[in-house]
DNA sequence: ACCTGAACACCGTTCAAGT
DNA sequence: ACCTGAACACCGTTCAAGT
């Protein structure tokens, strides 16, 4: 008797959710969100159309966790810090460089405030005003004014990175804000040419000062 | 010779622009934002499929136009105050009731930055930084945190408005929340029973107060 | 248990043909 | 010019049948 036959190599690793969802990642990067099908997913995993369904409830839990997946290993990154605020501005910006990398996670993420991904944020940032001193109402006003704005900004700018399906409204909105913003802007550089993530940590900042002030 | 023949009355009014926004609005508040689909809306019109391209160029002009009908309708009824931070205030309350009505429009708000509704909502707030006397890059900052907390929660709670297609996600969320931001509160009435009305106004107030510090 | 892929029940958008 | 509705080119999800 010979020895069991060797398994036939279809794939390289077995389906996993794991798999399922670093494929998702993958595709979600190179193809974009509008190209992301579940048919799309299944070719690139080499498997049957409803494969994936034993791993993954929906399309939408696939987001999720993809969403998840990018966020996690962002927050497993940065560094504890023993100043609070530095804590807090560094997971502020951890956020955005993670939308800026991927922005379809920025879309998902002012989606369902339940997702994984986003109670991962407002653990991080519940964490960070308790080691501020804050405690009662105002600590859970001044933790969704944060995510809020943290979620809201990666939204927008995850859309305006993604320089529009529709380039000529795009055009529109910038120059109506610049009209709107500039006239009585003596500043010669406008401020819609500032760099985003300046702009962005300079409304994290506004926060910190607002917190602040009000404690 | 007898006079022209009556118009066949098949619509009560003809097919335009506003009557396709104005359909489509009735149909998004009483069906919801899975049903609205052009051939829900076509049927609620009672013309064909393609008649409403000649309107409009897509389903996202639909809902931007939508959002935009109910942004612009709340714009003109708050009163001009002489006072700035209370005409921010009164401007992001205005959003908020709107999004409380029509939780849709939450969701487009954070979708598009160069959307019709968001354009009016930078002018707005840009009106009144200026009254503030708030100039240059400081101007730039603040409204873009203001706007990107405004957005951000509108897409929050206009989610959690939905309840959830997935109830149970909703409940796991809640609890995890509350685990997280409750412990140290000594507050009988967890956070998260508080009014999101009021919740929402705080973060309005964080950003004001985080301004006049910076000022 | 895990996987397959045809089938189901839809979509948004286009376009030749009508009035 | 405006409208019609069949046709097009897709979707996400299910499920009987396989291994």
């Amino acid at each position: 008797m010979t020895g069991p036959a060797p398994r036939s190599p279809r794939r390289t690793e077995a389906l996993s959710r794991e798999r399922i969802v670093e494929a998702t990642i993958e595709l979600l990067d190179t193809a974009g969100e509008t190209d992301l099908t579940v048919r799309a997913l299944t070719a690139h995993l080499s498997t049957g159309r409803g494969a994936i369904y034993h791993h993954v409830t929906s399309k939408d839990d696939l987001l999720s966790a993809a969403t998840d997946g990018v966020i996690g290993r962002m927050l497993t990154q940065i560094a504890a810090d023993e100043d609070p605020e530095r804590a807090i501005r560094a997971l502020s910006l951890g956020i955005f460089n993670v939308i800026d990398a991927h922005p379809w996670a920025g879309r998902q993420l002012a989606r369902e405030p339940w997702q994984p991904a986003v109670v991962q944020i407002w653990k991080g940032v519940g964490a960070q005003l308790t080691r501020l001193g804050i405690t009662g109402s105002a600590r859970s006003d001044a933790g969704s004014a944060l995510v809020n704005y943290v979620l809201g900004a990666a939204a927008q700018y995850a859309a305006g990175a993604r320089r529009a399906p529709d380039e000529a409204a795009r055009q529109v909105y910038l120059e109506t804000i610049a009209a709107e913003w500039a006239p009585d802007d003596l500043d010669p550089t406008p401020s819609f040419e500032h760099d985003d993530r300046e702009q962005f940590l300079a409304g994290v900042d506004i926060f910190l000062a607002g917190i602040t002030a009000r404690r």
